[in-house]
DNA sequence: ATTTGGCACTCAGTGATGCTGAGTGCTAAA
DNA sequence: TTTAGCACTCAGCATCACTGAGTGCCAAAT
């Protein structure tokens, strides 16, 4: 798409126009706001034009014109210019990511809240995907008789851990003779070539009977490969209550009732991170959606706005925006970057 | 309050029909859904005189009645018969449940997901207060240097766990002597008896530098203490949108609004659990706040039905409902004891 | 003393009607 | 190619009248 530079300028002016008014944008009001050169009858001209590009649209005859789809799309692609936030944006940001923190975990939280609080919309994270990293230890606790804890270390420091049931009379010693057994043979493997079966081979010819192994190494196995799911937080639904985007009740209902399945959110994100691989554009840098671009039902008004956050040399995962598709780009994108850089600095910091 | 025999069944089918239809009731329509031997003249006055006493009142003069805070209060403690769930409901119910089960947290989510989808309200669950409980283990284990795993396992099997930061030429050995040390003299001690001062004094005459010490120490004082936070899992949040009681945008924006304070809404439910203490009400029953009873913003027109669940002999937690004032109270509180049942029955079957 | 039929009154909700103003597209002149 | 001018469109708002379910109250009936 390649537009000539006065209708540039009136695409962008229109989306700003109508992102900051939320009122459809006619070409006497544009004139007015901005210092075009031209009359309002250019304009209308040119706006026609744009129309048959499907660069925008009329929400009924004698209304102004609002962005389409493929309008906010050139607009991010290639109109917008980049917004810097202010100091005091950056420190509100800084101050709720650092705040009272001990993992990881407490980071990502504190970063949606951030994010959501500043950007005024709903925001996300997903906890890193594991897909690379290894196994480095592999403890077990007894907690009671027939009770113990799993606990998994992974590369990079991960940890997660798993209360599982195990047969009664196992004793302690026992347990300990089993996990570091496995520790022993599993260690340094990746964590998608653990299975059932290399697990049972690993602790080969322990004293321990048969039988009664073999429970144990299921509940590991369900264990280990529990750590492996990826928690999705997701932040400030109610926020999309108070835009006039989402003025009418059904709207509203339909974006938090699909919101509301954490497993559509994390899997979405899933996909547009997985494209955006494939499309070699992992420039360490945003990916956004829009509108109808998103496949989840209630989001055809949204757009996402995502980026990667990382975790020591070889994990990685996701945070980012859900907002109405005629937010500020600009801002929402330096708000997420923002907060992504904040958020990699942060995590580095509590590895040294 | 006590009434006449009349005007409690007036006051009853009121509140009925006005919960089944949602529409303010008149004195004709009234006499058509019940069988009443009286004209509607006469209900007119008695309608007039359960005005007087607080009971009902009217939107607006030429409309019918609707029940009021008061009225609902009535209702609930001496007018409602109970109602008892259908066998396929139980089944729905119980099914969500036992889902994929491992962990106590997982019964409490899946309960709360099966309470709201069932009732089509917010449903809600506190996992158990830990006041009376008492440390029975506590181990460390290293992650890497500087960094381990502080597993806190209470009386009743509860484990909770944290990754803390440590100095960083600490050795396994020297965190395993800390913490057995601790251990060894903290066992069976309540927790809200463990303070920095008593761990300190457990580890005296370690072989541990005292500074290092110190670093460890607060670490696992923190995380002890953590272990008795309350969790709280709210769901079905968009449920309350659906509501025609909801249907007022600025309503549902500020429920959603004050739901989404987590603390908020546990230390309200903690509240009422707290009153109905003090006033004997432990009747192993439900606890009910109607309408302007509850002292959060934005709940004015809803109701609490909260009941208590046991974990172990000691140990107990809150769940319960967030719904509509309006709401089919029977029907809700057989829901809320059923499953309240069918999670105690559970929590056994795990711990057996 | 209570119940009832009758009646005048109230008022939210609905639908018809008309006006306004910001917007449009088109045409003819610059 | 741009612009002024003009006829046209139509959502949003306000006004107005009508309807019907509801009320309170009074006087007669039980």
């Amino acid at each position: 798409m390649s537009l000539d530079d006065r209708k540039k300028k009136v695409l962008q002016a229109i989306v700003d126009d109508y992102v900051s008014t939320y009122e459809p944008v006619g070409s006497k009001s544009l004139i007015e706001r901005h210092n075009f050169t031209v009359s309002s009858a250019t304009l209308r001209n040119e706006m026609a034009e744009l129309e048959k590009l499907g660069l925008i649209e009329k929400p009924h005859t004698s209304a102004g014109r609002i962005p389409s789809d493929k309008g906010y799309r050139e607009y991010v692609d290639s109109l917008m210019h980049p917004d810097i936030l202010t100091l005091e944006e950056q420190e509100e940001i800084s101050f709720r990511i650092t705040d009272s923190v001990h993992e990881v975990t407490d980071l990502l939280k504190n970063a949606t809240n951030a994010l959501s609080e500043s950007t005024g919309f709903v925001s996300l994270a997903m906890t890193p995907k594991l897909n690379g990293s290894f196994l480095t230890q592999l403890k077990m606790l007894m907690i009671e008789p027939g009770k113990a804890l799993v606990v998994v270390v992974l590369s990079a420091g991960v940890v997660k851990d798993k209360v599982v049931r195990i047969p009664n009379f196992l004793t302690n010693e026992q347990i300990m003779q089993i996990s570091s057994a496995v520790e022993k043979n599993l260690y340094g493997k990746p964590l998608d070539e653990i299975t059932l079966i290399t697990l049972a081979s690993s602790v080969k010819g322990s004293e321990v009977p048969e039988s009664l192994m073999n429970q144990v190494i299921y509940e590991a196995y369900v264990a280990i490969k529990q750590a492996d799911k990826l928690d999705l937080y997701l932040e400030g639904e109610h926020r999309m209550l108070s835009l006039p985007d989402f003025s009418e009740l059904g709207r509203a209902r339909d974006l938090l009732g699909t919101l509301s399945h954490d497993g559509m959110v994390a899997g979405y994100v899933n996909e547009i991170e997985k494209s955006a691989e494939n499309m070699g554009d992992k420039n360490d840098s945003y990916m956004i959606r829009i509108g109808q671009e998103i496949a989840l039902e209630g989001l055809e008004d949204c757009s996402f706005v995502t980026t990667t956050y990382n975790v020591g040399d070889t994990l990685s995962g996701n945070i980012g925006v859900i907002g109405p598709k005629r937010m500020d780009y600009s801002k929402v994108i330096s708000q997420v970057n923002f907060v992504r850089k904040k958020l990699n600095d942060e995590i580095k910091r509590l590895s040294e």
